[in-house]
DNA sequence: TCAGAAACATTCAGATTCGAACAACGGAGG
DNA sequence: CCTCCGTTGTTCGAATCTGAATGTTTCTGA
């Protein structure tokens, strides 16, 4: 390596962990740790207060504090707006919404309250609840699980005392309620619609689409798929609506008959939703020396990981970052224009990422 | 290999493995790793920060992180665009979507070029064209006749030069174009069920609708009519595709056939589309003795002179201004952050004017 | 209370990095 | 085959980061 030096962000996150980890930090000890002037560790303790992530004392700093003297905020106002979000997960496909998200909210100078939740109602209603109790937020995101009663779910959102916008669901096209949810979502019909067009560019004429069982976006999918096959006049009917995700228990036998049933239907091409599912079906493939993509092309759903397999996989890649971010500022124009502002409902395009798995036929 | 060079989409993955390996990359240590020159690296990372995967610092870029400052406002470089706008009529329904557009124009800092055309897609190329050649316009919303065939026309528009959103139009679902054409409008299909779960509400329970002929909107307005009435377990046969307005040689004997057939099937509420036809009906409705809303309830479609009717009518009202508006910014968007941005498509959602036509029955 | 030591703020300079403008190249599509 | 468009490289002035020098403030203990 040319340098060992850090940083000046990643010395802030190494500043940070040592004062949570100790309560307070000196100056000359830093300088010394991390190798640098105490005047740039003095630097850096100063940029950290300007974003009150410290408070700064003789010596050193310590964690923030409200005793400590009202420093001089010379910064933009308080936030505006504090809005709730929740989402259903915090380690798949979420992050980068919610990154889009943070990015908005801080060009916009709002606050966002972030909590992750699970794949399920009763969880999703607990959470918001606490949210709304805490009367801390003027507005909600959420992406609820809709499967089930989705009337029931819905009423009860909209009945919440905020704006609300549903972050990648789709409520019943109607609701009883005076105003029309809002909501912001990836259009993955025509994601789906991408990834087929793709194989039938290269020759595929027999695809198979593999849903992830129990997933929100299946049903879309399913939709696009079922539009594009009849539009491109090809066999719609190989779909499979199974997790074959590694940590499911047998997922090899599952995706063993998958095979057989394509090899049998003559199938040359996979769509497979999530990444984690194409990665496993890859893994086995290699394993039973079916070769990709000669044999059996595949195209992923979410691109999440899809580039670190071997080879690398073609995938639909749903525009998260837009997403989290679409969905900030539509909620900050509902908040600064309140209900006279017309509802909106906005889908965003996906994109395909053409990798490996899906090289044209010979 | 005769040229070891990546694609810059292999590149910027190679940017993020290297950038999960390490947790901070450099500039320059990444330049040499890939064979490129540092200003490339530093545009992979600017793209690769776009979406946050990861944070710019100075030197290179490290994990996502939120401690980063916010991204400093690029300064006063006031981006002055001129969008061009082209629209069908300057007389009807039109003017307020001009003016929402012309709101968010001064606000936004960009100027707009409006020109008018007509229902006819020869005038519309011509006015279109003849705007890229003044080389004036760096974007531009349309609202084209997409009647015959839109396949064409929507070819011929995705190759301007410039950037093109759709207003109150809607193309085929997937385009042959690299990029997905990207589009505002009313949720013209959702204003009608509105409509009728308003009159179902009201005790109605055989419908018409009668659509102005030849009308961009009228297909939507069918769909959701043939939704909703199949919702709601109600008769949707009697539909009309006849223009009635006062200014059509022998109106008065269409509308007199129209209600005919509605009185032989039992009809009590009509939805009109657009409201000089809700007008010439109603007037009609008057000299004949039918009453309104006793006889004939009557929802129009518009809400541009539904308030002048007497008695006043209820009416959809597409939020025409917000049409306007939100055509602007996503156009102002789109040219500010140029292709890297993904399409969206934005639905707004009409409201229902309640006045005194659509009263409840005894 | 005062002196000395330590910590701090400010200024300046050097090195590095950044980004805009323009040129060159190569692929995609007509 | 050609043109257009997007990508990459080069140059150069501007911006940023870092540390040394220097003067000022704060802390500590007698």
């Amino acid at each position: 390596m040319s340098d060992d030096r850090l940083f000046g962000l990643q010395r802030h996150e190494r500043v940070m962990d040592e004062l949570r980890r100790e309560g307070a930090v000196r100056v000359k000890d830093l300088a010394e740790l991390l190798g640098v002037s105490e005047l740039t560790v003095r630097r850096d303790i100063a940029a950290l207060a300007a974003q009150n992530l410290l408070t700064k004392v003789h010596g050193g700093a310590t964690l923030p504090t409200e005793l400590a003297p009202p420093a001089r905020r010379r910064g933009p106002a308080a936030p505006r707006f504090t809005i709730g979000m929740v989402v259903p997960s915090l380690d798949y496909y979420w992050p980068a919404i919610v990154s889009g998200a943070r990015a908005a909210a801080a060009a916009l100078g709002v606050a966002i309250q972030l909590r992750g939740s699970s794949y399920d109602w009763a969880e999703d209603r607990r959470q918001i609840s606490r949210l709304i109790e805490a009367q801390q937020v003027q507005g909600l995101l959420l992406a609820p699980n809709l499967e089930g009663d989705a009337g029931e779910m819905i009423d009860w959102i909209s009945r919440l005392p905020v704006p609300v916008i549903l972050v990648e669901r789709q409520p019943p096209r109607w609701t009883r309620t005076k105003y029309q949810v809002e909501w912001v979502r990836s259009d993955h019909a025509l994601g789906v619609e991408l990834a087929v067009r793709h194989l039938h560019d290269q020759g595929h004429r027999h695809l198979g689409l593999l849903l992830s069982k129990g997933s929100p976006t299946s049903a879309h999918l399913a939709t696009g798929w079922d539009t594009v096959c009849g539009d491109l006049g090809i066999p719609a009917g190989l779909v499979f609506r199974e997790s074959v995700n590694m940590d499911r228990p047998g997922h090899r036998d599952t995706i063993a008959q998958v095979l057989d049933r394509c090899r049998a239907a003559g199938t040359t091409a996979l769509v497979i939703h999530s990444d984690p599912d194409a990665m496993a079906v890859a893994q086995y493939c290699a394993e039973q020396g079916i070769r990709i993509p000669e044999d059996l092309a595949i195209v992923a759903y979410d691109d999440e990981i899809a580039q670190l397999a071997d080879p690398a996989m073609t995938a639909v890649r749903p525009p998260k970052s837009l997403v989290g971010r679409t969905s900030v500022e539509q909620m900050v124009a509902r908040l600064t224009e309140g209900r006279r502002r017309p509802s909106q409902r906005i889908l965003t395009v996906p994109e395909l990422i053409i990798r490996d798995s899906s090289m044209a036929l010979r």
